[in-house]
RNA sequence: GGGGCCGUAGGGUAGCCUGGUUAUCCUCCCGGCUUGGGGUGCCGGUGACCCGAGUUCAAAUCUCGGCGGCCCCA
């Protein structure tokens, strides 16, 4: 028997179309806003991006100030590094005109705030004890895409740029910053449950006027990657553009170095995107804007004593701080499962006549969709976070087991181009852009860059000969990407 | 950069080729009854031809322009 409801979501196999539509049913965004790439909010999608990005703030709170840079950047400073704004020229929006009047300075929207925080840096930093300087901020960006944009995925407008800009005395020391970001970016990763690579990005793919950028790419249901975070060490290359300079304790003045690292919403993209299945939403116990629901299961004539009881799990579950919902509208119950699965709640609680006679409660959760039962008194505190804390488990070992599928070794390129659309090619490659780009050409994806941290599930030495000229390789993945 | 396709209620659509009645159907939404442990059923209701100009007795339909969206190729 075929479901043939329009509110029924493709299925998730044929995932562009199931995004799309999980989007808007979910009210994650409305698309319906008038100019291309750029997107609404619904409250319930804003409610979840709060949530997610509450816990990117507790993480960057510990080791950063949160600070607030302007969106428009003049274009002398946003063109003083040359390979930064031939990095961004072509995707850049101006500000040319204010009134009616023309500028005599063109005025940037931000792409990113490199230019608009270093001339101001460059005051902030007179000597070593000013060092480390470590900021961030959670800003809208402006990139003008000619490809086809997508809600959260690529946007003529960032709304949810967490961006972090440090300064520090040496290289070695920016460095060490570099690994701590790592580190917050999987935790913030491994919170969220989501399965990630950390890769260096090739030569000819860092970003414009960096040293080095290390990346985290997901890899996505239809296999195609997706970098959902980067890590750059600016080197001092920056702090020679901008003049940013300190005094050390001999008196010497010296430039000072820098690493900046970035996570926008694309976080949400893949949250939803590698947790969420044929019904919609799948999202972990921390962040779902509605963590439970409460399902009264009412018959005629005993509307009453169910009502009472769900209203006492209510009242509990409000006291214990969680954010739940007591659904009494008036549709019957198989309604309500579906909607709010596809809402991706968490947990759901169901209370009919026969929970009422035996004090009990029938719960479900979200990701197995199995019904258990349990008395009311074992609905406890530390019950709920042990269910919910089981659950993030079942998600992390579910999402790792799928990407694990859609990764997969090469030693010879004769293949590679079969798979890379598929899932994502492991190879080992030099660095010679020549080899890089030759690769490229064959297997008709992107070179991701070189392992920069090979998972235990990975089970391929991490040097190896070039698959493209024989000389000393190590491991590179290579993908179609977003 | 080059080429193609498409704009009809909140969402999805038929009608357009061959101009002509009250613009089709599904869904959502509103009201009523019924029902209620995985998408109840019935009855009733609100709501649309992207904008502008042209052709014509008459334009959702044909022509031109604008705006918006989608796809393919480099």
């Amino acid at each position: 028997m075929v479901q043939d409801k329009s509110e029924s979501l493709p299925s998730k196999e044929n995932f562009s179309e199931w995004y799309h539509e999980l989007i808007q049913q979910a009210e994650i965004m409305d698309i319906r806003y008038p100019v291309k790439g750029l997107y609404v909010w619904y409250p319930f999608g804003f409610k979840l991006r709060q949530l997610v990005y509450g816990k990117l703030r507790e993480i960057m709170d510990r080791d950063h100030d949160e600070v607030y840079f302007p969106a428009l950047i003049p274009e002398t400073e946003l063109g003083k590094e040359g390979e930064h704004i031939k990095g961004f020229e072509n995707e850049v929006y101006w500000v040319t005109h204010g009134g009616l009047t023309r500028l005599d300075v063109k005025l940037a929207l931000r792409p990113t705030s490199e230019t608009a925080m270093y001339p101001v840096f460059k005051l902030w930093v007179r000597s070593h004890a000013d060092l480390p300087l470590k900021v961030y901020q959670i800003v809208n960006t402006f990139r003008y895409e000619t490809k086809h944009t997508r809600p959260l995925i690529r946007l003529r407008e960032i709304t949810s740029f967490k961006e972090a800009h440090t300064v520090h005395r040496t290289f070695e020391e920016a460095e060490e910053q570099i690994r701590k970001a790592i580190g917050y970016y999987k935790e913030f990763y491994d919170f969220l449950a989501i399965p990630y690579l950390v890769i260096r990005r090739p030569e000819w793919d860092k970003f414009p006027g960096a040293a080095y950028t290390i990346a985290f790419d997901t890899v996505m249901p239809d296999g195609r990657t997706m970098q959902i975070g980067t890590v750059h060490h600016l080197g001092n290359n920056f702090a020679k553009t901008f003049g940013i300079m300190f005094e050390k304790p001999d008196g010497e003045r010296e430039f000072a170095h820098q690493t900046c690292y970035g996570i926008s919403e694309r976080c949400i993209a893949a949250l939803i995107s590698i947790h969420g299945d044929d019904l919609g939403l799948v999202l972990p116990f921390e962040v779902s804007p509605i963590q439970v629901v409460i399902i009264p299961v009412l018959y005629k004539g005993k509307e009453e004593g169910v009502l009472k009881l769900c209203g006492e799990i209510l009242d509990r579950l409000k006291g214990y701080g969680y954010r739940v919902l007591l659904d009494d509208s008036d549709e019957r119950p198989g309604a309500k499962y579906y909607r709010w699965e596809l809402k991706g709640v968490a947990m759901r609680i169901e209370v009919g006549p026969r929970e009422v006679e035996e004090n009990t409660a029938v719960i479900s959760f979200r990701d197995e969709r199995k019904k258990f039962k349990v008395s009311i008194d074992e609905i406890t505190k530390e019950k709920i976070e042990e269910w919910a804390a089981e659950m993030k488990k079942r998600m992390i070992n579910v999402a790792l087991e799928k990407m694990k599928e859609k990764i997969r070794y090469f030693d010879d390129i004769a293949s590679i181009s079969e798979w890379v659309g598929k899932g994502v090619a492991l190879v080992h490659l030099c660095s010679s852009i020549d080899c890089g780009k030759a690769l490229e050409e064959e297997a008709g994806g992107d070179v991701l860059g070189r392992i920069e941290e090979l998972p235990d599930w990975i089970d391929v030495e991490y040097e190896g000969s070039c698959v493209i000229c024989g000389g000393k390789g190590y491991l590179n993945a290579v993908a179609k990407t977003y």
